[in-house]
DNA sequence: GCCAACGTTGGC
DNA sequence: GCCAACGTTGGC
């Protein structure tokens, strides 16, 4: 089992959009970044998410699940971009904030705070605990 | 709205 | 294969 942390701004594609889905969930679309795709890639059926709000809110504000493997890009026909479908599991009791993250010494390490351009990011064991303990799930 | 960080592109 | 120019992301 993984761990992965996807980015969206809550104007394009927010928590309340991907809640809408349901439990078909939604072509994780729109990624043009090598290390983000080959994230992707590496995900797997039932690997879990936390669902981060980039601008409006930066905060993680869900956990989501895999529920497709990588597959061509819908929204491109360039045979280098695709992605995987995710489909929301729960909503986090308390947001954890990006300066949340940034203060605890545990989350030092996390793309999150060191790669804050990297739109799909692997979250460690470790962090994953932390975020959800933060968070109160 | 600005700008730093970073990734990608393309000329050489 | 290097590196300058450019575009994009995302925090502030």
């Amino acid at each position: 089992m993984a761990y992965w942390l996807f980015k969206s701004e809550p104007d394009a594609w927010g928590w309340d959009d991907q809640v809408a889905k349901g439990d078909a969930g939604e072509e994780w679309d729109g990624v043009r970044n090598y290390q983000a795709r080959n994230n992707m890639r590496a995900m797997k059926i039932g690997d879990l998410g936390f669902f981060y709000h980039s601008n409006v809110g930066k905060e993680v504000v869900g956990i989501v699940e895999v529920c497709r493997l990588s597959a061509p890009d819908s929204t491109t026909d360039d045979p280098r971009w695709d992605c995987v479908h995710i489909r929301a599991v729960k909503p986090l009791k308390h947001p954890v904030t990006l300066e949340q993250a940034k203060r605890d010494p545990r989350l030092a390490e996390m793309a999150l705070v060191k790669n804050t351009r990297l739109s799909v990011q692997p979250v460690t064991e470790s962090e994953w605990k932390v975020i959800c303990e933060l968070g109160g799930v």
